[in-house]
DNA sequence: CATGAATGAGAATTCATTCAT
DNA sequence: AATGAATGAATTCTCATTCAT
């Protein structure tokens, strides 16, 4: 059972993560201090280190939490007992109501995509932040996968053919995100779908 | 006519920007320490500073030379007097080949494109970066457009369809280059050019 | 009231000016480093910008309350209500006082009379520092003037004449401070009055 | 006799000294950099340091060379074979006419006058400029004695009335040189020598 | 637990000086 | 002799991390 005390401390994790993932937005990864976390959450320098061991702990945490909820989301889409049709839809649609809802995740989304650093620093965050997108990719690798064997769709390797969906489709969100006003979520879903379906070819 | 002291000059200058990609390959944008890109020039920190302002003029520069090249591959790709098919072939093909070639320049590729730091710095490096970014994708846009125009392709938004098609390639280059053994080129720039015309789905 | 906190740092704030004014009396305006400063006051370099936002406000700050306190003895001597001879008399033996417990205070004082630096940094000390050489200037020329007026002293320009008397005094206490057995303060100041109030001329 | 090369070499000497000067004067002591003085003087770095060992040579020399000039007219003035007050006067109007003339070396006097940096070269500065504000101050003291002998003037400390004297009128002619309109020469003179013969009070 | 003052390693940048041409 | 590109020591300032209160 949870006591009082559990209460309090995922609260003020969750505060920090939040705080993290904001000022990150705002001013991007290597330029977000500690300093401006810590006033950002509302404690001090000091306590972040109650429940972070160093900063690429805070980050590595903070884009897990993150990115295990939209995993989830998109995991749901992707479990759907529907047609490929349906799958990609749900998911593609998720993904884009998951950035609209958590515009702040986006820069630290694209931020750990690619490891920087020491090497120390490299292997470590390709040890934590890695493997969420690859399993991610993965998910989605194995339903075309299926989809495929079922031969709702072309054989094309898989692994690449989510990489592209993947990235294509982020590209299109981070237009959204920078556009003042977006547009309907809708078209932008329909836009990525229409594209991984059936490409730009005009048919008769 | 260029003098022997010009050459010299393009000569230093070229050396501390393939330095400075190499650096940024190997550490990330941030991580990249003039004194590591001085010793990876094999020149004093010094002497940076007698080519470029501050580091910030020396990524830009070094960036924007480097993309320069690639657009004029690409661009010299698209502005093929061919149908609408064979230029997006060229113009992957043009930047898969790139990437394979200029494997250092890929980190500052991925990380310039959402700027970074002070609000200062964040309008300096848009004002020098997202251009070639954006000219880059425009470039692409009024390929598709024209091509829309022509009734070789369907109507969609051509400025997102560039978005999709510039980060899904892009990914698949990632992917290309993360690999040991990466294999054919032309199957890579297959495989982009048919999800881009024809997408996932299958057809009789 | 004052917390314990504000009186530590009323220290420090003290420590570090304390400090900054032995290093520049030591080595002078230009060559105290910031870390010779922080050596000497026990604390790190970093500390230092704890309270002061960079070198130059360290240094103006330093000069700043420690002119005021020279200020607000001159003053106190000069608005006494006395005759001219005595209020001249007195603000130069509390200037001499002044120096005599201040000794490095001395350096810092005669450096900042003139704007040293780029444009930028002369603009700023200009703004904080003349303001007061020029305020304590000021009220020696209003005092000359009173007296003018009240027919104690001749009649010439006030202010040249401030500015010759602050200087003159000034050489005669810098003098003070080089030799190794100043002899009598009330010597020197007897020196000053005589040479403010009479000249050299030798009268029957 | 000189030869040619003497002569150019003279030149080159006087250019970078007046260069030095000239720098000086705009950026202060320690804000001048040699390439700002050989840009000023139109050579290139290296040329400087054919005919001056250092920085600290150059600075030393370029002010020693000034201040010979100004030594040689007070010295002429206080030679003349006049009374006191005659003599005082030539040699107050010298040095006023002498600082009209060479606005430029104004800063480089002021800031030689206490030796700056490292002990080391605190010590050579003390050696090469401060024998020379003393010799120039001892010429002073002298006449000052001699006047008192004569019964001319008051017995007071020579020494400390010659820097009584000369740092009242550097005062006012540092007054002079940062007006716009500086008015009349005579009659700063004028007031100077009225100063230092009869001081401020008014006599009936 | 929470705090935030203190720390000091590390980064960018400057500039006197050297030396090959 | 003159040059100015190259050097690297020295300086300022930042910021993750620690620890006494």
């Amino acid at each position: 059972m949870k006591t009082k005390e559990d209460v309090v401390q995922e609260f003020r994790i969750q505060s920090i993560q939040d705080a993290t993932m904001r000022v990150i937005a705002r001013k991007g990864m290597s330029a977000a201090t500690m300093q401006e976390i810590a006033d950002e959450a509302g404690v001090a320098k000091g306590t972040i280190y109650l429940y972070f061991r160093d900063r690429d702990e805070l980050v590595e945490k903070t884009f897990d939490t993150a990115i295990r909820h939209l995993m989830a989301r998109i995991d749901a889409a992707l479990e759907m007992n529907v047609g490929f049709e349906e799958k990609i839809r749900a998911a593609m649609a998720a993904k884009v109501a998951f950035f609209s809802e958590n515009r702040e995740f986006f820069r630290l989304y694209i931020s750990l995509r690619i490891p920087e650093g020491t090497p120390e620093r490299q292997r470590r965050q390709k040890k934590t932040c890695q493997p969420q997108y690859r399993t991610s990719a993965q998910k989605l690798a194995t339903v075309l996968e299926q989809a495929m064997e079922a031969g709702e769709i072309r054989r094309l390797d898989p692994w690449k053919l989510a990489m592209f969906i993947i990235e294509g489709s982020t590209a299109i969100i981070l237009e959204r995100l920078t556009q003042d006003s977006p547009g309907e979520e809708a078209a932008d879903v329909d836009l990525i779908v229409s594209m991984i379906l059936d490409g730009v070819r005009k048919r008769s």
